[in-house]
RNA sequence: GGGUCGGUGCCCGAGCGGCUAAAGGGGAUGGACUGUAAAUCCAUUGGCUAGCGCCUACGGUGGUUCGAAUCCACCCCGGCCCA
């Protein structure tokens, strides 16, 4: 494949290559030497269930190593020990090395679903093995290659220090660290967020300080949540997880607000951008079959063709006709006759007895089918009874 | 170190001795309408209780008071200004 068509693959859904020439020059490079690019993307051990907002970056790691280029996987064990306070106003915890080891495990597990994980395509390393022996003189040297008022350029300073939000001395050593790990790797491509976007550049000013060529730095777009305002985030619960259910993968990305579709069948699949023009143009398609093949494309990356087909069937016949779901939980409860609100309890389907009441109340339960309106009104369980709450809440009983 | 302002429910934010489980907004949930879209409208939004009611809650600990989120003392945390 000749460097134009390798660019034009590596471009889609960037948001920025600094630089792109340089980018141009090392695919040359890496042609004619055979030397394979290093491609780092770091990966914060604090959060280990890694949902679609991620896989926009794995998505672009991969496209680097099906170019026969390797993946570097960082993984900031140091950094997190330390305990980066970053997420605005929670203070993190320090992280335990068996936590970390943890989450990195379960971190590839999920990765891996994206990226392709014999060992030749991939290189993973903690940043301990560096940035733990550094002393005092080395953390100063860094230091010294950055001034404070470059620091506040980076937004998420700048906005807490008008703010008047606390910032820590030790949150300016984040991107020196980070910087530092690109120098420690001789990265030659790295990959991150927008938001990563400073990070990533002090990676560059550093390797030229250690006379490394400066890696080139590629910055994907955030993935906005499926409320459609908020980037997508586990804590937020907007989220997409990887390891979710085909049926709630499904479901949820036709919940997705119609204009985030361009922005997910960009970033989320592999569609030419002429063929998701068409599908974005109501006067062309209809939002809803739009959507649909969305969610078929997005379940299909992570279980299969099939199992795609059947969450987007299964997905008609709960919704569109409101029948019932074929797999929902079982919950064992027992054949004594229980008031409704407690029998919610029990199944699961609220958290606490007002809000079962609540639900009740406002017409929302079913029991078989059929609409309950008094919260006390005794039940007399039976296997297979079904309870539903909303429209998306299932329980099957047995006794 | 000094001065000053502040810390309220999931979040923002009002309240500044009783009428306060605590205004208002956001979010969330349920309902109507739909395409589990958007927009709009209605309702709910600390826990326990069938209910009377009880318990927990306004940074922490003590205190004043018949009664405190509200007053006082000390402490902890943060912003700003000065050094």
């Amino acid at each position: 494949m000749d460097i134009a068509q390798q660019m034009q693959i590596l471009k889609r859904g960037t948001v920025e290559v600094f630089r792109e020439e340089e980018l141009a020059q090392r695919l040359a490079d890496a042609a004619k030497t055979g030397r394979p690019l290093r491609a780092k993307l770091g990966m914060d051990p604090t959060a280990p269930d890694i949902h679609l907002g991620h896989t926009v970056v794995l998505r672009k790691l991969r496209q680097f190593q099906d170019l026969g280029h390797k993946a570097v996987l960082i993984i900031g064990d140091y950094t997190a020990r330390i305990g980066d306070p970053t997420g605005q106003n929670t203070t993190r915890p320090m992280l335990s090395p068996e936590k970390i080891q943890e989450n990195a495990k379960t971190y590839f597990e999920q990765a891996g679903r994206i990226l392709d994980m014999s060992p030749d395509k991939v290189e993973v390393r903690f940043n301990s093995e560096w940035l733990a022996d550094l002393r005092l003189a080395d953390i100063i040297k860094l230091t010294a290659s950055m001034t404070v008022a470059r620091m506040l350029e980076r937004d998420t300073f700048e906005i807490r220090y008008k703010k008047g939000d606390p910032i820590g001395i030790h949150e300016f050593l984040y991107p020196l660290m980070q910087g530092y790990d690109s120098v420690a790797i001789q990265s030659d491509v790295e990959l991150g967020g927008t938001d990563q976007t400073f990070n990533n550049l002090v990676g560059r000013d550093l390797q030229r300080l250690a006379g490394q060529p400066a890696q080139i730095v590629i910055t994907m777009p955030i993935l906005i949540g499926l409320d459609g305002k908020e980037k997508m985030s586990k804590s937020k619960g907007n989220y997409i997880g990887v390891t979710d259910k085909p049926s709630d993968m499904f479901g949820k990305t036709m919940s997705i607000p119609d204009h985030l579709m361009e922005n997910y069948f960009t970033l989320l699949t592999d569609l030419p951008a002429e063929r998701i023009r068409e599908l974005t143009d109501p006067s062309k398609t209809h939002p809803k079959e739009a959507k649909i093949l969305l969610g078929k494309l997005i379940v299909q990356q992570f279980y299969g063709r099939q199992a795609a087909q059947q969450a987007a069937e299964e997905f008609e016949k709960v919704f569109a006709q409101s029948q019932l779901p074929d797999e929902m939980p079982e919950v064992a409860v027992s054949a004594a006759p229980i008031a409704a609100a407690k029998l919610l309890l029990q199944c699961g389907l609220a958290a606490t007895g007002g809000e079962a009441k609540r639900a009740v109340l406002q017409g929302g339960v079913r029991i078989n089918n059929e609409k309950i309106t008094d919260p006390n009104q005794e039940i007399t369980p039976h296997s297979g009874m079904v309870v539903q709450v909303g429209k998306r809440k299932f329980a099957r009983l047995k006794v």
